[in-house]
DNA sequence: GATGAATGAGAGTTCATTCAT
DNA sequence: TATGAATGAACTCTCATTCAT
């Protein structure tokens, strides 16, 4: 259990610091002062700098993908499983914001990080939004017009740029229903305005 | 002459190293030796190593927000102009493909950079797309209940992910067309299937 | 008791490399090498390398400055004060022969060094010859035509001189008596011959 | 005639620059700025950094080596030769406040420099002093029991602090016959108050 | 397990010097 | 001669990682 309790308090250190400086700016003694250990003792938990970053990655994105696989797990609508999805992104982002930051930032530096470096959650999270999409075209919800890719990316960068609202830099309240809405609005309906009903 | 040259040149491979190894892990040798300059070159055309990457984006977005004002500026209708905008971006974006990824990889990056870091340039291009959705908001040819804020972000996400399809590392071969096109359908249209024609 | 003894080594090593090399041509890497440590661990006691002259200066010149003022605390008369001083100065740069060379040859540096750099102690040292002199010349011990500031500049550099010559380049074997009775013969008493006896 | 303008334009640069950074901080652009040349000029004229700095000392020095050995040639009285060198030395060195600071601050730097340092006119300076001192102990002017050596530092070390007091950042305004006859009343009568004449 | 002083490889940057023009 | 852009060696300083306690 003190075990269990340094390894959390690391995590969460890092994933405050990472948010502040990003992942290069980060010092692991910045972390170790945040997580009130010494430097060395992050090296008893993790082997390295970037596998504080994998882990949290890996750890926190498994949460997200195990709650919001139970809940879609339960509905047989796409339309209502992306609504789901969108949300739950949206709530797990607005909860922990910098995790959000941490998360948008790193995905990117990622693939730049050495070979060691997988995120498998995270692969596995975005396969989730696959699955959701593809089902909606099989199942003849979505448009047969849609590129099963091309539409994931759209949602997930839009999800991306919208969990940035909560930033502490911005001034910006919005609420997840605000912005789940919106979007669910945006990409279901599109933007035009609804044509006046023919009499 | 030689010297617009060499600017030139170090911004190039500059942008290249960036794309390939992200700024943090870059060395200023690595781009001294793709530009085939001495290392000490480099700092008779840019203060520092941050200056390289601010000037990437100010010089770069410039010409993007240059061309894509001008073509704008010819359009009166807001779907006209959002669809310009869009295609625009990613024909940018995949004519130049490192400029892509360190666009969106160090934006992020952008704020924890230092005090002395602003991409004037940035802003003004976020600028134009909030213009275009703002008009059509106000000439009621967008919905009245969609947020310029959400929706510019929405768009921007969308675009900067679909923007990754072009990397070398993905074996994806979109057309610009086509990409535009998808989210415009998305955006404009909605998902869904279309309803079957009322008889 | 680690900690101390490391700040000490480095101070001694320094004041050996800069004596030798001077400050300029001093590397880091010398002074860690002469201290038996490595070059991150002199950062570790001193913020770069200014502070280490800083400090040099400022910890030698306190102790001279502590056991000089306590000396001439116990007398009243000001020719035995610059006896003492005198005395005292040979001495100091006499036992500590870099340090003698550190200190001469960087105090004109120091006003070039930037802005950050003061050496306090050094006022304080230069204060207690001005008040030795000023008091001589208030008792009326000291001509009423010599200039306070003048005086002190003739001995200081005097001083400052005559401590060069137990630098190890130089052959020459004087004591502190020597010198320092040749110093004060010829401040007290002038350089002339004795007039021969009037009869 | 262009070739003596630009060696001479160079060193009166040079001179400026050391007096105002210091040897070490001044950069060969710094001077050639000053001296309104290319860098690249400055070395069709010296071989390199050192070597502006070697002939400084050795051009300068030369020129009050010339005059103060022609005006004591003059004289056959020791006492006023060692006038004549005071009053020669301090003239000089207000005349050139920046050629002070350069000479006084470089000497101690010179043994640090480099092998193929030499400033020979500097010994020859010294040399007359040397002279002075000797011949006056010959002729029994001055005290039989002071050492040369240490009376030719003594005064050496008073010069060169005293030629500090024209320095720009400090504001006293001394003149040269001022402070002449300070350092002679010193050394010759000593700093005693005058005996009240017997009666 | 926990510490934090110590390490040293490696980074960005400077600037004396060179050389094509 | 004169230029000044270009060079690259060498510097100071940082910080992830180690290890004796």
């Amino acid at each position: 259990m003190r075990t269990e309790n340094k390894h959390t308090k690391i995590i969460a250190a890092a994933i405050k610091v990472f948010a502040k400086k990003g992942f290069f700016n980060a010092r692991i003694s910045d972390i170790a002062k945040e997580a009130k250990v010494a430097d060395g003792t992050i090296y008893l938990y993790f082997n390295n700098k970037n596998s504080i970053l994998l882990t949290i990655l890996e750890e926190e994105f498994g949460k997200i993908v195990e709650k919001t696989s139970t809940l879609i797990a339960r509905e047989s609508d796409p339309a209502a499983m992306l609504h789901i999805f969108i949300e739950q992104h949206l709530r797990a982002m607005k909860k922990n914001k910098n995790l959000a930051e941490v998360l948008h930032t790193e995905r990117r530096q990622a693939g730049k990080m050495g070979k060691d470096f997988r995120a498998e959650k995270f692969n596995e999270y975005e396969g989730i939004l696959t699955e959701i999409i593809s089902k909606g075209k099989k199942m003849e919800v979505f448009s047969q017009n849609l590129n099963v890719d091309v539409l994931r990316r759209i949602i997930f960068g839009a999800l991306e740029e919208l969990s940035r609202v909560w930033n502490d830099s911005l001034e910006t309240h919005y609420s997840v229903e605000e912005l789940s809405s919106q979007l669910l609005a945006t990409v279901f309906a599109g933007i035009h305005e609804p044509l006046p009903p023919t009499s």
